[in-house]
DNA sequence: GCGCTCTACTAGCGCGCTCTAGTTCGAGTA
DNA sequence: TACTCGAACTAGAGCGCGCTAGTAGAGCGC
């Protein structure tokens, strides 16, 4: 800085102000400024200039390396934190990598705010996490505690759903949860809810599972087994999410069971796995550009606003109809082995 | 700092010793000092400490936000980066965001080096950055560069699977290929070789696709396409990478096409998409932990010696023979419609 | 008693920038 | 002419650390 400085004539305090796109330097100094930094190859160094201004305008962002929802997040992300000036950095967690891990990672480098997506730490961390800076969850709701939240309405989604299936003839659905998954519990209560509504609470079934392809696939095997043994198999299934749902389409169609044909397949988030069958995946659209434009909202307000109390986003899913859905099978139709 | 200081009644130099680990202050003094330190919530301030030492011991990782085998390659940059003592931050590109621009964040929160996951940028881009910094680059050779090159042995792979598939009988095999995407050239050029070796030459087709499951969707519905005019399918189709083996298997698998028995399936990648059907995907496995890992190594020494010549390494990649490839279908078998 | 070494500690500069409180100068105003 | 004012620019403190060069004092041998 200081040879541009000298070498374009003027003091280091004008570099800083012409790098800052402050006001305060006429066209030609600051043309001129701008070629020779170019020539130099400097840079302002982003560490200094943080320490000196005491504000990074950096956002952190915690996410599940593999989870293939948070990447249509961050995809979302980006745009919105630039267009409020604030950069982005990321830090993922990993099997060997715990949550904690990456976001002490995130602030040790001087994230002002961390957007925390689907996060599956302990809650009392996640509560002394929003004490100790600004926290915003996607997904998660952290009770009690000074972390914003953005989710989407769970139970609308989960809802639309399964009016879609009854509407088309289902009775026996299952629902595959996502256990400890983020969202999981209010699906799941909501499909219970809407069997109720429907009558079927007898034939209400929720089958453990979690947000993986694993998941979907070893429940696919579970209800194939099932069905060697003579319980008849569920004529439509909700699952957890879409990976799972994918997990549990290639297991079934592999063992010949035709979708929707024989049976139909719901699946949540509308992450973009889900445009890649040849029919596409029904599924519940959570609007995850939306959700990641809301998080960083709350984030930079909330560091320029000072004080305000925990906020809450509840952006309303949507029901994409594509192939994987369809009416039920006629009774007694014989299901291929 | 100044805080932890007084109240521990010692200087802030010593405060700096105790949190760097370093020798020279006594147990009992460091004992206080951290506890001192905890009580006032004190931890030390990143911008500043690298502002003062000149050295940031942070590596940048630069992703392509949706690609599986990127979240395989950082799960294994951690742990390495950890095990020498640097940090690692990410930055995504993303449609959005170009790689250029994933790159300048990086250095402007001063990694020392960049770690490049497959990157698609300009040559003359990524030479340009390695006169700049410190730069490797993964399964993306950039010639002439100061760049280190991780990447496996493209050709060996390829090779691996194609005696495989002739050993099973196959000779229509056809090569969906990864555009530019990287490796791609190299597993082109193998599979011709392959094919001409064993005198297939006459039956060598590579169909142009990319490296995601949209290209393999595709690819699925032009092959059966062309059965429904007439064409014969291949008998084995080896993919640019696992997704795009997943879509075509989608595409395939939903049209009836029974997979290995009416065809073989073989990916490329080993990422962790490939255990997921029933049989698993038969696939070309590049360790990802392994390549992380020498990514990490060519970065740190590279920052720790000084000058090096630009370096390569070059890992053997494996055939996993999983499910999805078998014997070639009796000859005149009828293919269900 | 002296010098020596070793451990435990400290003073204070400098990292590269931002920001406040200026100064300078030319044009406009009474 | 004397002034005000705004635009263009500058001096220099300070952000929170790390590090070098140093000091104080205890222990030791002679």
């Amino acid at each position: 800085m200081a040879d541009v400085a000298e070498k374009a004539g003027v003091s280091r305090a004008l570099v800083s102000i012409i790098f800052r796109n402050q006001a305060g330097a006429s066209r030609e100094t600051r043309e001129r400024v701008l070629r020779v930094a170019d020539e130099i190859g400097y840079r302002p160094d982003s560490a200094a200039r943080l320490l000196a201004r005491g504000r990074s305008r950096t956002l952190g962002v915690m996410f599940t390396v593999q989870q293939t929802f948070h990447t249509d997040l961050i995809t979302g992300i980006y745009p919105e934190a630039e267009r409020l000036g604030y950069d982005v950095l990321l830090s993922g967690a990993t099997h060997g990598r715990s949550e904690a891990k990456a976001v002490e990672a995130l602030l040790s480098h001087r994230c002002e705010a961390v957007i925390l997506l689907g996060p599956d730490a302990e809650p009392d961390y996640l509560a002394e996490l929003g004490q100790r800076t600004v926290a915003v969850s996607i997904s998660r709701r952290v009770p009690q505690a000074h972390v914003d939240f953005v989710h989407s309405a769970e139970g609308k989604g989960v809802r639309q759903a399964m009016d879609h299936l009854v509407e088309l003839g289902h009775r026996r659905i299952v629902h595959i949860d996502g256990g400890r998954g983020p969202g999981s519990a209010e699906r799941r209560r909501a499909y219970r809810a809407a069997m109720r509504r429907h009558g079927l609470q007898a034939q209400a079934r929720v089958i453990p599972g979690e947000h993986t392809e694993e998941s979907g696939v070893e429940t696919g095997r579970l209800l194939l087994a099932e069905r060697d043994s003579g319980r008849p198999l569920p004529t439509a299934v909700l699952a957890g999410n879409d990976r799972c749902a994918m997990g549990l389409l290639m297991s079934l169609t592999r063992a010949g069971v035709e979708v929707p044909r024989d049976l139909s397949v719901v699946g949540y988030d509308d992450s973009h796995l889900s445009h890649l069958m040849p029919l596409g995946l029904t599924t519940v659209r959570q609007d995850a550009f939306l959700m990641a434009e809301h998080a960083v909202r709350f984030a930079v307000e909330r560091l320029e606003n000072g004080e305000l109390p925990p906020r809450e986003a509840v952006l309303d899913p949507k029901l994409v109809v594509r192939g994987t859905s369809g009416p039920v099978p006629a009774e007694g139709r014989r299901v291929p082995s």
